[in-house]
DNA sequence: TGTGGGCTTGAATCGGGTTCAAAAAGCGGA
DNA sequence: TCCGCTTTTTGAACCCGATTCAAGCCCACA
């Protein structure tokens, strides 16, 4: 309706499309060629456009990388909005997070990578502030489903009342275990040189050992095979219901378009 | 007495004094300048020796890298052989290795980023394979002191007989869960933004909560603080008189000469 | 249709890891 | 001690890819 800014309008939106552009086909190089296939001067011409254009929306090829895990972290989150309102046990729904995470990790290695590489200090060095808080306020929407199932389990009674400990810090534990076994089990021949297999059942019963620990109703045996696997194929079949899984080993897709 | 052979041993142990001598020197300079201070003609300038000579000994700069590790390693993986025959309980322990490694880690910033830099897939894949069996290697006093102490722990009957659960899958929640927070609270910004502090009480009280969990006696309320920490502090002390403590928050030195 | 400022371009620059031909050093035998 | 031969060392040159920036282009506005 005005004129006089449209054509700025447009400006911006064609900025924006592009930029979208570059972060989705460097995602797909990376997910073909792995991090190393990605090279700033490939990208632009891939892209049609010159490399100095690439460095007008990224400050550098980190900035790039960031970009491309805060895309990937937005459509992760997305995927835990849904879990509070899931009709299963407080309990249950702490594990339901936890699976979806396990399973999108499982999904998209590729995501995981990059992250773990993002994080390390001297890449983080090279991501502009903005970029950096992009990416933790993606992530955002986990915490926040952490936050809410957790304070609706200490309303409910399923946990004893904090005495000293917030709702984020309770739900650092089960955080760290599924960082630090995804840590785990992507160094390349690590577990295998202790003979440990399948870390993510193994990621799974020391997740209810450590909710039992906190005093988590229902307590559940960790110890008990039977017991933990029909849990995990009860919260699992109410995520698929709810859109939110995955079929099992197919991979699923992630192209947005 | 074999002048024969002798010179050829001169050879040898000259040229691992001067592998050495690399590695020691590259350490330093990741100490003070960080990875990135870190350059392959620099470090052989400063060594006196020429670039390609370097590249007798290392494959590639990851392999360096993978080799300062793996010095350090020894170094840390050597303060937990004690452990397993300290008077506390098991479960005390158990705390015991997970407080030498926290300590170590405090101690040591630079290697806990270098190793995850490392484990990183691209940079993992230029550590030659000698070199990465090294490394994995010098961990196994650590996974010794874990087998050692969950073993015995339950020959006493302090933690249930296993089900299904190896002595190493037992260890893998505390050990997934220590590397899981050493991530995060590395994460430059990422607990602040969820206004999570102190991340290495919050591990402890975790742990605790996982061994209760487990059913490892004598079980301990990990929302009880001065609980938790008169037991810290106790496990401290004997860690102290053991030598393999640290003195509390005054940055320990590491440098080995 | 003219023009000025902002955008795009891509060749040049830069930085560091890695290589390799030449030089030096070490070796055993004469 | 000297001599060929082998092994090791040397460091300048090479290579690769991220980043820069001077030149030219394009478009909005007059």
């Amino acid at each position: 309706m005005l004129p006089v800014m449209s054509t700025e309008d447009r400006k911006r939106r064609e900025r924006e499309a592009r930029e979208a552009l570059f972060i989705e086909r460097a995602h797909e190089r990376i997910r073909e060629d792995g991090l190393l296939g990605l090279q700033m001067s490939k990208l632009a011409a891939d892209c049609e456009y010159a490399t100095g254009t690439l460095y007008q929306h990224f400050e550098s090829r980190e900035d790039l990388l960031a970009a491309v895990a805060a895309r990937t972290t937005r459509e992760r989150a997305g995927r835990f909005r849904a879990i509070p309102g899931l009709a299963l046990g407080t309990r249950s729904r702490m594990l339901a997070i936890v699976l979806t995470d396990i399973d999108f990790a499982a999904n998209n290695p590729d995501y995981y990578r990059l992250t773990q590489y993002l994080v390390t200090e001297v890449v983080w060095a090279n991501v502009s502030a903005p970029r950096r808080a992009d990416l933790l306020e993606a992530g955002r929407p986990i915490s926040e489903a952490v936050h809410a199932v957790v304070a609706e389990a200490r309303d409910q009674g399923d946990l004893p009342p904090a005495r000293e400990i917030s709702e984020e810090e309770m739900g650092l534990g089960p955080w760290a275990l599924n960082v630090g076994m995804q840590s785990l089990a992507n160094a390349q021949g690590l577990l295998d040189a202790y003979d440990i297999h399948r870390p993510y059942d193994h990621l799974i019963r020391h997740f209810h050992a450590l909710m039992t620990g906190w005093r988590w109703e229902p307590r559940l045996d960790p110890d008990d095979p039977s017991v933990v696997r029909g849990e995990t194929e009860r919260v699992r079949a109410v995520l698929r219901s709810a859109g939110i899984g995955v079929e099992p080993p197919e991979r699923g897709r992630t192209t947005a378009e």
